[in-house]
This record gives structure tokens, C-alpha cells and sequence, in this order.
DNA sequence: GATAGACTCCTTCTTTGGTAGGAGGCGAGA
DNA sequence: TCTCGCCTCCTACCAAAGAAGGAGTCTATC
């Protein structure tokens, strides 16, 4: 069936969540490991492996650094964040970061197992309960604005300067923005003004000193308060 | 059963998955908005609602601010994204906005039922294709190198490189490094190449995903040793 | 009703960016 | 020695970027 693999440095936990493995997925072949080095040298020789239940808390990979270096040495192997943290942002990074999944342990049996088996069948997992709480209230809105430069761009131009951002030319913010070339032209020559610059790299770089994406959000709240 | 609410201003899409909803999860009661100022209204009045359909680009909302608008206004509403847009980073920031789920528009009918069934039921969906894909960009800082691209440069490429990314002119380069600017256009079009990109905006964006500066004192190490 | 700002688009022009191809000099290694 | 890669520079050409100036619509505000 399947091969899965855990890795946690904690040995109690490893054996329990094989039991429920054992129990609710019968007939998958587990694979343990106690620190990230293992884990490593064992999915490199193990060609079936299809999933790797990360710790978050390893001995020597501290945090999302592990999975971050899983990632990147082992891009094909699904991985699913098994942690105690419960923070919505952490979840959101190791997603971010191309987890599978993320099981908080306080999760109880069946949800485990069925979150692994909707894994298994190539779905995405993340815990309902931490994520359809609204986000806690983010810290939001920087009143001392480090650049008057960007503020004093409006909305249009801001969308202009974040696909810029991207390095798109001209022609594909025209198409994207469904307006004239000679109309990005005009946007952005605006924004080089504004900006005191004189060439769109120049404006990139000014922008995302100043976090742009940021400012984008605080633009279409303002808006919608307004 | 459940009532769901379909936000979406194209009148052939709402019906189109109307149709689809109705077939496959019989007996939900439908409504329907072609902004957003409408489905605040109609989800305002009515208390039964389960789940709202929330396309991105309504004629009142651009982009995800429909969406942090309704999770101010009616945080008890679970809202699914349905759109065009397929950007990872769109998706997270749906998520972190509060969103129980997202679903392209590309997905398939039976895809998109099991979806809105697991959201029903209190799970959160993301699109397995698209979140399983490693992430295009990510800083790396690790010694394995993800990008090929950037070693290929040599020595000279990379003093270019370095100046492109302070957003100086080939004018410019061609001044501080005292070669001709017909040898600096040389050098960008080989990075160009190189990088397997098409402006040197896009050259820039690839250089600093990969830590330029690294990359250079190692060069310059290596010149060194040698 | 008038004013001002934002967005849209146009033409014209100059500068910059980028490609293609060829060519000479130089140093490392077969 | 001969070859190969890198750096250098050139011409010629085309595409993209940006400046300048004018102009129409719409909306909010006074």
C-alpha cells in the first residue's frame, strides 16, 4: 500500500502515532526517524516513500528550517507537518513553504487519519478548526509612513508598480490591466516622478524596500472604509 | 439542506455552476449576487446561509478586497475563492485572509463537488495541483544550488549582473567597469540568455532570489584561492 | 456650475535596451 | 602549437521605454 515515514525525536510519540497509523491505514509500511539527518538519508535511498510526517522541533532543524531544506533536497517527497505549534502563521508559512499539510498534535485519531488519507489521495490538509478562526486581529496600519514618496501614488498606479514588481513590460500590463500601452506609459511615468527616479528598475527597487505589498492591502481597505 | 450564495457578475458563470451545484448536491438552496455590495446585502438578511461563493473581480471589489470585506462585515460567513487566478501566493493570501477554501475555475465538476462537500463538512480546501508544485520563488541560502542558471555566469557577467541590480543604465555599468557599452550589451544579453529570462528587470528578479551577493564574495573567494 | 484630480488615449520624438553577427586579443590546457 | 572560452569591441537593426504635449470623460467637491 503505502510507505510512510515519521520523524520525530520523541520515540513515545513516534510509536503512538504508528499505532493509530497501524490501526487506521493498515497495511502501510512505516518508516521512523529521529532527527532530520536520518530522515534525509533514509528518503534518499527509499525510492517508495510517499509521505514524511515532519516534527517541527527536531534536534537539528529548528523550526520550519527542516522542512525548508526537505524541500529543497527532496522536492518530489510530500511532506505533513505534525506539531504542537498551533499558530495560524506557522501553519500558513509551512504551507507556503510546499507542505502537504499540517496536523496540529492535539488533533484527535480519527481526524489524523483521515486527514492523512485525504493526504494520500493528494489532497491538501489543514486543521478547520484553527483556520476558519479570523485571523487574530493583525498588528495593521504603520502610522509613521517611512515613504511619502509611495503614498502619494494612487490606486491605479499602484497596481501599475506592483506588476512592474513582477517585471512585466508594458505591453503585458496593458493586456492584464486591459487598458492602452499608452496608458501604462503614462501610469508609469507618473510613478517615476513621484518616485524620483528615472527608469522602472530603479522604481522597483524603491518599492520593495518599502514593502509595496503592504501598502496595496492598506489602499483597498482604506477604500472600502471609505 | 444547506444554502449557498454565488457572487459572481458574469451571469453565465453563476448559472453554469448553479447547474452543476444543483446536480450534484441536490436539495441546496441557491442565491445569487453580481456584486458585492449585493451579497453583503443578501447575506446580511439571511441567517441560514452556509457558504459563499465568492468570485475574484467583481465589478465593486478588485481582487482579494471583496473578500476582507465580507470577513469584517460577516465573520461568521465561511467564504470559498473561486477564480480565474491560479497564483500560489493569491491562494495563501485567501487563506490568510480568512477564505475556508479556494477553487480555480479550472476545476472539473466532480473536483469542484467534492470541494464544496469537504467545505460543507468543516474541512478547508486548496487546489492539491497547484499548492503541491514546490514554489516557484523561494530564497534559498542553501549550498545545493537550485539554480543552475546563476553558477553559469562568469566572473565579469556577475559584476554586471551586480550593477543591473542596483538599477544602473548600461551607460552607467560601462563607465564604472571603463569598457565600451556595446561590451556591457554583450554581457546583459549572455545573462539574459543565461538566466532564461527577456529584460533585465526579470534578470533582477532571478538575481536576488538567489542571493547575489553570496554568490559574488564567492566568486571572489575562489579568484582568490586560485 | 465651476474646479480639480484621476483615468483614459493619442501623436511625436529621443533614448535606452536588446539581438545578430563578426572579429581580434589573451590565457589555460590538450 | 592549437584550440577553446572569455573579454573586448564593432556595425546594423529593431523593439521597448520614457518624455512632452494635448485632449476627452467622469467623479467628487466647492
Amino acid at each position: 500500500m503505502h510507505t510512510l515515514m515519521i520523524a520525530d525525536d520523541h520515540p513515545l510519540f513516534r510509536d503512538a502515532i504508528a499505532a493509530v497509523i497501524d490501526a487506521g491505514l493498515p497495511g502501510c509500511h512505516l518508516l521512523q526517524a529521529d532527527s532530520l539527518a536520518e530522515a534525509l538519508h533514509q528518503a534518499t535511498a527509499c525510492e517508495a516513500l510517499d509521505l514524511l510526517l515532519l516534527d517541527l522541533g527536531l534536534p537539528d532543524a529548528e523550526g520550519l528550517s527542516g522542512l525548508q531544506a526537505l524541500r529543497e533536497a527532496l522536492p518530489w517527497l510530500p511532506v505533513v507537518i505534525v506539531s504542537a505549534d498551533q499558530e495560524r502563521h506557522t501553519i500558513l508559512e509551512a504551507i507556503d513553504l510546499g507542505a502537504v499539510g499540517y496536523i496540529p498534535k492535539s488533533t484527535p485519531r480519527e481526524a489524523l487519519l483521515a486527514a492523512l488519507a485525504g493526504i494520500l489521495e493528494g489532497r491538501i490538509y489543514l486543521p478547520p478548526d484553527i483556520m476558519r478562526r479570523p485571523p487574530a486581529t493583525r498588528p495593521s496600519s504603520s502610522p509613521a509612513d517611512l515613504s511619502p514618496h509611495l503614498a502619494s501614488l494612487t490606486a491605479k498606479q499602484l497596481e501599475v508598480l506592483a506588476r512592474l514588481s513582477r517585471g512585466a513590460s508594458n505591453k503585458l500590463i496593458a493586456r492584464e490591466l486591459d487598458i492602452a500601452e499608452t496608458t501604462v506609459k503614462t501610469h508609469v511615468s507618473a510613478i517615476l516622478r513621484k518616485l524620483g527616479v528615472t527608469s522602472r528598475v530603479q522604481a522597483i527597487l524603491v518599492a520593495d524596500q518599502a514593502d509595496l505589498a503592504t501598502r496595496l492591502a492598506q489602499h483597498r481597505k482604506h477604500r472600502l472604509d471609505a
